[in-house]
RNA sequence: GCCACCGUAGCUCAGAUGGCAGAGCACCUCACUCGUAAUGAGGAUGUCGGCGGUUCGACCCCGCCCGGUGGCUCCA
């Protein structure tokens, strides 16, 4: 038989029974003490795997992504061994490897706190120094479910149990065996940079209702210099965190006195977020989008109609009004929906699209606030499509276009995702089923990748989420597209088609920045505070060097702002190092020296936010090239 | 809401074992009038998150509450 290493000639080897070490080895694979796995014929395998037959072979290394997941892995594995070790009675659950690292969730009599890590830690590194082998096996799940369940192992039983597969596979290390799928490192002592990160709480099988687990975090690469690195990457993030920069650009706050989850916006926020807005309204109006304007308050009664009482209770605030009750908005459809249905509609105005920067309250639990991007009150930029049915998947698909454009121009990748019919809903199968095809032909005809989520979808519809990246990669949404046939259906919206009958308009609800304050949350550690010159709340500072130059800086600040342009001045007695130190910790893009030179020759020194200096040009040149640069959207 | 951790000056943070609360920056005053990332000197600044308890005495120990951070669940 003959093996070949992929991308190389076959070798011919004597003898069947060779494992995937052997066969590397003998088909002089190098590198071989940063292998993790291998790959026969692109099936991922243990080295101890017998290559039984003629194959290609293909060394997985621990700095490649799939091995790294493998030694991420062995990793939890190790883990779970020490935490048993130090911690007898300690039941183990699950230990995914995941971005990063690894995470373990165990049950034991306390949870775990971060005060136990350095001694898990220090058992983790003796079993790697001991460089146990991971010994696969494969029994029948009955035997398994013995060996679990007379180890008081019950998790594991009741997962052995929900896999209904006669046989599983089992993995040793030293005392320690644990149900899994695998494949392993040959050998603890392949780990050789790791660390404990931190403890969480979870829930088993992410199930409220069930046990709250003790979950242990920790990060694993393949060397010590990559680990260093991705510690030295965290911080560097940190500086970007939104609450961070929030409040040195000082841009918004949120105040214990307020309350929990509510935003105030300082001068430089509330500029950054009316530029914002104002570009969204021009961009909706642009594309055919009607401007709205709907309530507060509405009566409970329409929140019964709507299923919102139903369903989104838990959510809303509601008040009383003389004896009348009244829920504060979480969506604003219902108001939009009121607007379509005030007078008589033909298929020939459709479809309508009414937009609104609608704000909303809704009641998130305590746990899950956080800075801008998860709050109690936030404004949408939302829109509502009612159409024909038939218009549906075109009308879909000019949103995606509307969502690639804007996305383009702020410079952010997004993924996409469908969430599919929720436990709690309303409509019928035969509705949700139309939506649901919709949502899917639409992104498939636009060739445009997916995940989906299912029963991730609102209680009246299925949507497309676009999900964008915080300095952290965390991944939060932002754009969403919900196709909905049922709540036209309870507000008995209806347009006259062409056969002069009455006909039931599908309804889109779509917001394409998602929230503004999760939006701006995202931008700013996009830009890491350093916001482009059409975004900047302040563009230029001018900078004085001597107390004599402050009546021509008044000056040009006066014929700057005339021009439109957003300047702030610094005429105090500093020196001029010590202001553009400020200017520049405050990331302004333009910073305008004026001292005795500019004076006499009536022009301007600009310093530019990454460092440059630009030749001395007139104001005229100044407003000319900054009104370009901000037309341009950089 | 659940689990762990945290809360000291406007900000970032130090305060062994319980015994008169500190630094840097910011702020105010004065001097300096200065050419591209921090001029010098002086000054003021606290219910030590809140309430209760233990103690001769609590920033420190205990309980409850409020708020934040990281996860889980939920979600724009």
């Amino acid at each position: 038989m003959a093996i070949n290493l992929k991308g190389s000639s076959p070798v011919d080897i004597p003898a069947q029974g060779l494992n995937g070490l052997e066969a590397l080895k003998t088909s002089s694979a190098d590198n071989m003490d940063k292998v993790a796995a291998i790959k026969v014929n692109g099936e991922i395998k243990d080295l101890s795997t017998e290559i039984n037959s003629s194959a290609e072979l293909e060394p997985l290394y621990t700095d490649s992504p799939e091995g790294l997941q493998i030694l991420r892995h062995s990793a939890a594995h190790v883990m779970a061994q020490a935490v048993r070790d130090l911690f007898p009675g300690t039941k183990v659950t699950i230990g995914p490897a995941i971005k990063n690292g690894f995470y373990y969730d165990f049950d034991y009599e306390r949870p775990f706190e971060a005060g136990d890590l350095p001694e898990i830690e220090k058992r983790m590194v003796e079993i790697i120094e001991e460089d146990l082998p991971f010994i696969r096996s494969e029994v029948p799940s009955s035997e398994a479910i013995e060996v679990f369940r007379s180890q008081g192992e019950s998790y594991k039983v009741e997962l052995i149990e929900e896999l209904s597969e006669q046989k599983i596979s089992l993995y040793r290390q030293g005392n320690f065996t644990d149900l899994c799928r695998g494949p392993h490192l040959p050998s603890t002592g392949k780990i050789k940079a790791f660390q404990l990160t931190h403890v969480a709480g979870a829930y088993w099988r992410g199930d409220e209702h069930r046990a709250m687990l003790s979950r242990i975090y920790g990060v694993a690469f393949a060397d010590q210099e990559s680990l260093n690195a991705h510690l030295k990457n965290l911080e560097e993030a940190k500086k970007r965190d939104h609450r961070v920069l929030g409040r040195k650009l000082d841009l918004f706050s949120i105040s214990d006195d307020l309350g929990p989850g509510m935003v105030i916006f300082h001068p430089n926020g509330a500029m950054l977020r009316h530029i914002i807005e104002e570009f969204e309204i021009q961009e909706h109006l642009k594309r055919g989008y009607e401007l709205a304007v709907g309530p507060q308050l509405l009566k409970a009664e329409l929140w019964k109609k709507s299923g919102h009482f139903d369903h989104y209770r838990e959510n809303m605030y509601f008040t009383a009004i003389e004896d009348q009750s009244y829920g504060i908005k979480p969506m604003n459809c219902l108001a939009h929906m009121l607007i379509y249905a005030s007078k008589v509609r033909s298929y020939r105005d459709l479809p309508k699209r009414y937009f609104e920067l609608g704000t909303v309250h809704r009641h998130e639990r305590s746990g899950v606030l956080h800075g801008l991007i998860r709050v109690r009150q936030f404004t949408q930029d939302d829109a509502h499509i009612l159409c024909t049915p038939e218009q549906l998947k075109a009308e879909i698909q000019s949103i995606l276009d509307f969502v690639r454009e804007i996305m383009a121009i702020f410079g952010f990748d997004y993924d996409l995702e469908i969430s599919t019919r929720p436990k709690k809903s309303i409509g019928t199968d035969e509705d949700w089923e139309k939506a649901t095809k919709a949502l899917i032909e639409s992104v498939e005809e636009y060739n445009l990748p997916y995940q989906i989520n299912e029963g991730e979808g609102a209680f009246y519809g299925p949507k497309i989420d676009a999900m964008l990246k915080d300095a952290l990669e965390r991944s939060w949404q932002c754009a969403t597209i919900q196709c909905d046939f049922a709540l036209p259906d309870r507000f008995d919206l209806t347009y006259v088609g062409s056969d002069g009958e009455k006909h039931r308009p599908a309804m889109i609800h779509r917001v394409i920045l998602g929230s503004i304050e999760r939006f701006l949350g995202v931008l700013i550690e996009h830009y890491a505070g350093a916001f482009p010159l059409w975004l900047a709340p302040v563009q230029t500072i001018i900078l004085t060097i001597t107390d004599r130059n402050i009546p021509f800086g008044g000056d040009l600040s006066k014929t700057l702002s005339g021009a439109g342009i957003r300047v702030k001045t610094d005429f105090r007695n500093e020196k001029l190092s010590f202001k553009v130190r400020e200017a520049q910790v405050k990331k302004i893009p333009y910073m305008l020296v004026v001292g005795d030179k500019e004076m006499e020759a009536g022009n301007v020194t600009v310093r530019l936010r990454d460092g440059r200096n630009l030749p001395p040009m007139s104001p005229g040149e100044l407003i000319d090239r900054i009104r370009d640069e901000s037309e341009k959207r950089r």
